[in-house]
DNA sequence: TGTCATCTTGAACGATTGTTCAAGAAAAGT
DNA sequence: ACTTTTCTTGAACAATCGTTCAAGATGACA
């Protein structure tokens, strides 16, 4: 493994083997972790070449995010296959999934959130595939659940997603597993939910 | 403000000045913005003051993470002057208290996550602190409802948790408030739901 | 074969980083 | 008054950073 072209099936693609390399080194350290040249040499490559295929540091970090957000987009994406409720049901129980409840993605999520939060061009990308994400979320109730109004399905898709992001993000902190399939379950019972009374609006609810 | 050593009244105490510069950088601009001259202009004072009373950056990071955790210990602290129900009640609606609920502080807490996930310095800091609010919360809960056991406390605590640390995701990413509020009910639906019966202990709730 | 566009390399540049340190100012102790 | 400890400064160091670029390698097409 050293200087040929073509090695094995996967040595191919440099450009996607730099993008994975600076996942791999955000997940694992931080976007300190983060220089060209450790790109670089994580993707067994020059220097010169990740500033060829991304022009900045920037560039690159941006790519990263787009790939994460694209990732996250399917796990609400439409499955003619199923049912309209077995369709929500999956999505809602996918978050507990082992590829999904990695440390290396649960981690670069988290990192990329951070990002977002510094630096305003990141964050109009996060915030924009967010937004998509409880659309496609309220999308799924809505199939699920003629009956409901599309207000009232994002506003179950964003206690859902309020959910989702304590689960993931307090995956990472060591919670035990049995809380997690609790809050899945929780998640269930949003979007199940019956229609309620619109009289009652205001969220306290009285007897459990 | 330049040579004086004593202007204001919070002009003294460089240190905690330099503690704050270091947390105020940290929540804008994340650990990149984060670099000792930037901390001494910040906080007003010359370079060197920074690594004289903070030997690394490691070390100037780890007094900011070990002061945010403080504070958050502080939110679920006995307060012997209410009722034990109503200490619970308070607990958890201060979740969504103003102070809180800052870009400042909820971005800084983001960023303090991404660092501890990145470095096993901090990520044991994270997780000790992480312990002790579970337990304080568990114990609030045991006070309220004393007929529950202490591990399903501490379960109800960490559920809990799961919400709340959504709630403070969320929050930078821009939730509506509505839905912050019916996830702080859920919270109190959790802590003050009747003990259940023990035989039906998977998380499976089948009626709303 | 020769020509061209594309890919790949690593040296080099200036800027910024964390850390050290000699020197001095301020405060405390005698 | 003098001495000693503590606080404060900014220059200097080596290391690393992102970026640029001339040069070469590779492949496609004639």
């Amino acid at each position: 493994m050293g200087t040929s072209t073509v090695n094995n099936g996967e040595q191919v693609d440099r450009q996607s083997r730099i993008l994975e390399a600076a996942m791999d080194l955000l997940s694992r350290h931080g976007i300190a972790g983060v220089s060209m040249r450790a790109v670089a040499r994580e993707a067994g490559v020059a220097l010169g070449l990740v500033n060829y295929y991304y022009d900045d540091k920037t560039s690159l970090i941006r790519a990263a995010l787009r790939r994460v957000d694209e990732h996250d987009l399917l796990l609400v994406a439409p499955d003619p296959s199923a049912a309209p409720d077995e369709q929500l049901r999956k999505a809602l129980r996918r978050i507990a999934g082992a590829d999904l409840l990695t440390t290396r993605y649960l981690s670069l999520r988290l990192h990329l959130w951070a990002l977002a939060q510094a630096d305003e061009d990141y964050a109009q990308i996060n915030a924009a595939a967010f937004d998509r994400y409880i659309d496609g979320l309220a999308s799924l109730i809505a199939n699920a659940q003629p009956g409901l109004s599309w207000e009232e399905c994002r506003a179950r898709a964003a206690d859902i997603v309020v959910i989702q992001n304590g689960m993931w993000l307090t995956s990472l902190l060591g919670v035990d597993r049995e809380s997690i399939k609790r809050s899945i379950s929780r998640t269930e019972e949003i979007a199940f939910a019956p229609p309620r009374d619109n009289a009652n609006q205001d969220a306290k609810l009285h007897a459990y």
